[in-house]
RNA sequence: GGAGACGUCGCAUAGUCAGGUCUAGUGCGCCACCCUGCUAAGGUGGUAACGGGGUAACCCGUUCGAGGGUUCAAAUCCCUCCGUCUCCGCCA
């Protein structure tokens, strides 16, 4: 939920942020004009009320039954008006609040305007290998995850459905070496580790964005109106939710390791093959609560601690600053770092990080009391998210450091978490 | 799953049976000031959030786990839900 109080005083800025989104500006007029009416209405029941509560002393004041009952013709009628107005009020409010939620956050300043096709390349690390000049056919993902036999996707689909998988063997032990990694990297900036539920109320997942237009990516329990989470910057997100933090010593920092869950709705026909795409996979992910002021510099933290991991596993990358159409509703800006994917001469997604300002914070009720002019004031915090490492990130991995025999050299980071293992080899090589 | 107890202002509690000076009392903690020669004690005042109005002092409204209902009036009565605890049953 973006903040009322900007929309009132600088609507420009937020119907700019619409255009810059492929959003309806109009959207912004509506708000004002809503809450425009529900201030109007709100004044007119709250008078009645007054009127009624001070009535209502004197009913109870009433020294004699008479006195009583000429009192009590009254108030029946003021009651009804009352509760009239206030339905009305509710009303009012409730039609602003459905408004309000339908704007997404608020882009910052440089965010590229446009869709997903209009990032800014910020930066490309490290070189692609040239398999030509090497004197062979790069193999893919899956190819070597079954010489491996790390990967098992045809029995995911047998016992899941499609875009299931098993990892197996030197599978399961490469994604926990990397979620590992991940949880060492985060501990060594300070973030507490955290095991997270993955099944959330409606408040929490509606508060963290992500019921708004991509609903349907979200598996729902009907049976007990609860969802998974797609991440856990869910669980993160919620984890203080309607509470009042001190950020003096500096932001609140976290990381979840999750299950993942997605429906990848309307994904048809897309990254069908292997486990790039997949209804479940595991995750470390960073979060952060943050003062607004500190917001910007936590984010560049967060990116330069994706890079850290990025170099861990030594894969080529680049870091692209998301167009604003391209941003969740959450997010005010967002950095994506993609490895090279050799089979496919493409970029693919391995890191994310947002900064929802106040967005999150403010639908969550996560606030914190900051002195200004000499008097404690309550206000939203900033949250930020940003992956370490994902299921995904072995499709990258087994690709950019695979060997002419289908073998996988083990990039250097990663081995204290192998046992020492230098190279993935074929079963039977 | 069954039976019961409970959920009040940061914490602890009073208030709920018998609806109306509850504008939610008290203690602790915290803040300010006062007093006091001394690591103490005492005194006075203040001490929530959200929304609306006002330059401001301040005024008004909402909130007693959540949501409904009864009533002129609900912390208090009724219903539903959520959570915590105790006991029982079942299960890994």
């Amino acid at each position: 939920m973006i903040d009322l109080k900007l929309l009132r005083d600088q609507p420009d800025v937020v119907r700019a942020s619409q255009v810059a989104r492929g959003d309806d500006p109009a959207l912004v007029d509506a708000v004002l004009d809503a809450d425009a009416l529900r201030r109007s209405s709100l004044a007119e029941f709250e008078q009645l009320r007054a009127e009624q509560k001070a009535h209502g002393k004197k009913v109870a004041q009433a020294s004699s039954p008479e006195e009583r009952a000429e009192l009590l013709r009254h108030t029946k009628e003021l009651a009804e008006n009352v509760k009239a107005r206030e339905a009305e009020a509710g009303a009012a409010s409730a039609r602003l609040d459905e408004l309000l939620l339908q704007i997404s956050n608020v882009v910052l300043d440089g965010v590229p305007a446009g869709g997903e096709d209009d990032f800014v390349v910020v930066k490309e690390v490290g070189t692609p290998r040239d398999f030509a000049a090497e004197g062979f056919e790069p193999r893919d993902h899956l190819e070597l995850g079954e010489m491996l036999r790390a990967i098992d996707t045809e029995r995911g689909a047998k016992v899941s459905g499609s875009r299931f998988y098993y990892l197996t063997g030197i599978g399961a032990r490469l994604e926990l070496a990397l979620l590992n990694a991940a949880v060492a990297k985060a501990v060594e900036h300070g973030f507490t580790p955290m095991i997270t539920p993955t099944i959330v109320n409606p408040e929490i997942m509606r508060g963290t964005g992500f019921l708004g237009a991509h609903a349907d990516e979200i598996y729902y329990l009907g049976a007990d109106d609860q969802y998974l989470v797609g991440t856990s910057e869910v669980a993160l997100a919620g984890y203080h939710a309607n509470e009042v933090v001190d950020l003096s010593e500096g932001p609140l920092r976290y990381a979840g390791w999750s299950a993942c869950y997605r429906r990848e709705a309307g994904s048809y026909g897309k990254d069908t093959r292997g486990i790039i795409r997949v209804h479940q996979f595991h995750k470390v992910e960073m979060f952060s609560y943050a003062r607004v002021e500190d917001a910007a510099a936590e984010h560049a933290r967060l990116l330069a601690m994706e890079e850290e991991m990025l170099a861990l596993v030594e894969l080529p990358y680049r870091v692209i600053d998301t167009a604003a159409g391209d941003l969740g509703s959450s997010a005010a800006r967002k950095f994506d770092c993609e490895a090279w994917l050799p089979t496919q001469q493409r970029f693919l997604e391995l890191t994310s990080t947002s900064n929802c300002t106040t967005f999150q914070a403010r639908r969550l009720g996560v606030r914190e009391r900051v002195e200004r002019d000499g008097r404690s004031e309550m206000r939203a915090v900033a949250t930020l998210n940003g992956t370490l490492a994902t299921t995904r990130w072995i499709v990258a991995i087994l690709e950019n450091h695979q060997l002419p025999d289908g073998s996988v050299r083990v990039p250097e980071g990663l081995r204290p978490y192998l046992g020492g293992l230098e190279v993935l080899s074929p079963a039977g090589a």
